[in-house]
DNA sequence: CATAATTTTCAGGATATTCTGAAAACAAAA
DNA sequence: TTTTGTTTTCAGAATATCCTGAAAATTATG
C-alpha cells in the first residue's frame, strides 16, 4: 500500500471508530492527522488536509485540546498557532478514560444513587430496587477501578494485558 | 424518591448513556425497561410505557436480540410474544464486549493490517509507519484481552476489580 | 381455505447533529 | 491609533439518524 493511500484509510478508519464510540467524526480524523503529522500543524493546513471550514477545523482543534489530546505550540516570531498531537498511546488512552468517566460514567452513577432512594414497596419496585442495586455495584466497581488505571504507569498497563492474556 | 418517578429516571438515564456511547436511545430505553420488568413484555406493553410506534418497538426490540441482551418467550396458548432482559449483569457486559470487538475493534485491527503494509521511504512515512505500529500493538493487545475476559467466569471478572484496586 | 391476529418492512417525515462561512472579536505590528 | 493577521463565534444550511404508520408478510385459528 503506498503512504498516501495509508493516510488516508488510517485517518477514515480512525474517524469512523470515533463515531461509532459517540465522537464526533471530524473531531478524531483531525486526531488522526495531528498523529501521523512529524511536525506540528496550523489550523490552515488542517483545514487543507481535511477540505474541511475554518469554523470546523477550529471548534474541533479546541475540543481536542478540553480532551488533552493535542497541545498548542506557539512558534517564536509567528503569529498562527500551531498544534501537535500526544503520541504516547497510554497517555492517549489515558485521557479519554479520564474524560469519558467524568462525562458519562460519574453522572449515571449520581443518577443511580438518587434512584437507589426508591423503596421496595411493591413486587414491581422490589425487582426495580434488585436491579438497581446490582448495576449500582458494578458501576461502582469500574468507577474504581479506571481510577486505578488512571493513576497507573504505562508498563503498568502493558503488564495488565499481559497479565490477563498469560 | 417515588417508584414511579426513579422507574423513569432510569430509563432515562441509561438512554442517554447508550447514546454517549453510540447506541440507539430508544433501544437502550427499551432494554432499561425489559430489564427493570419483573415479568416478560409483549411489544404492545413496550410501545404503550415508552410511547414509541410499533415499528420502533420492534426494530429496537430485534436489535437487542441480536445482541444477546433480550430473548423471546413463547407462552402455551397465547399467540403474541414475550421479551424479556438478561439481567446478570457479568451476561449482560460480556455480550456488549463481544458485540463491539466484532462490530468495531476487528475491522480497526483489519484496516490497521492493511495500512501496515505501507513502506516507510520518506521522514513522514517513517513516522506514520511507527505511530500506525503503536496503534496496532496496543489494538491487538486490547483485542487479546478482550477475548480472555468474554470467556472469563462472572466471578473472575469480580475478582479482576478487586485485583486491580487492592 | 378463509379469516383474524400478529409481526415485519420501509418510504417518507421528523429530529438531532454537524458543518459552513462570514462577521465579530482579538491581538500583534506599524 | 490604525492597520493587518489570526482566531472565535454562531445563525442558518446541510447532512445523518431515527421514528412513524400503514401496508405487506407471516402465522395461527376457525
Amino acid at each position: 500500500m503506498e503512504f498516501l493511500e495509508g493516510k488516508a484509510k488510517f485517518i477514515e478508519s480512525w474517524g469512523k471508530m470515533a463515531s461509532d464510540w459517540g465522537i464526533n467524526r471530524t473531531m478524531a480524523q483531525v486526531h488522526a492527522l495531528l498523529l501521523i503529522a512529524p511536525e506540528a500543524m496550523t489550523a490552515d493546513q488542517v483545514m487543507e488536509e481535511l477540505d474541511i471550514s475554518r469554523g470546523n477545523a477550529n471548534m474541533n482543534i479546541r475540543a481536542l485540546m478540553d480532551w488533552g489530546l493535542v497541545h498548542k505550540q506557539l512558534k517564536s516570531g509567528e503569529r498562527k498557532e500551531y498544534f501537535f498531537a500526544e503520541k504516547d498511546m497510554w497517555t492517549v488512552v489515558r485521557q479519554i478514560i479520564i474524560n469519558r468517566k467524568k462525562r458519562e460514567l460519574e453522572p449515571m452513577i449520581k443518577a443511580l444513587d438518587e434512584i437507589a432512594s426508591v423503596e421496595p414497596t411493591s413486587p414491581e419496585s422490589e425487582h426495580f430496587c434488585e436491579v438497581v442495586q446490582e448495576i449500582r455495584k458494578f458501576s461502582n466497581k469500574a468507577n474504581q477501578t479506571l481510577d486505578t488505571l488512571i493513576k497507573a504507569e504505562s508498563n503498568w498497563f502493558t503488564n495488565m494485558f499481559l497479565n490477563l492474556v498469560r
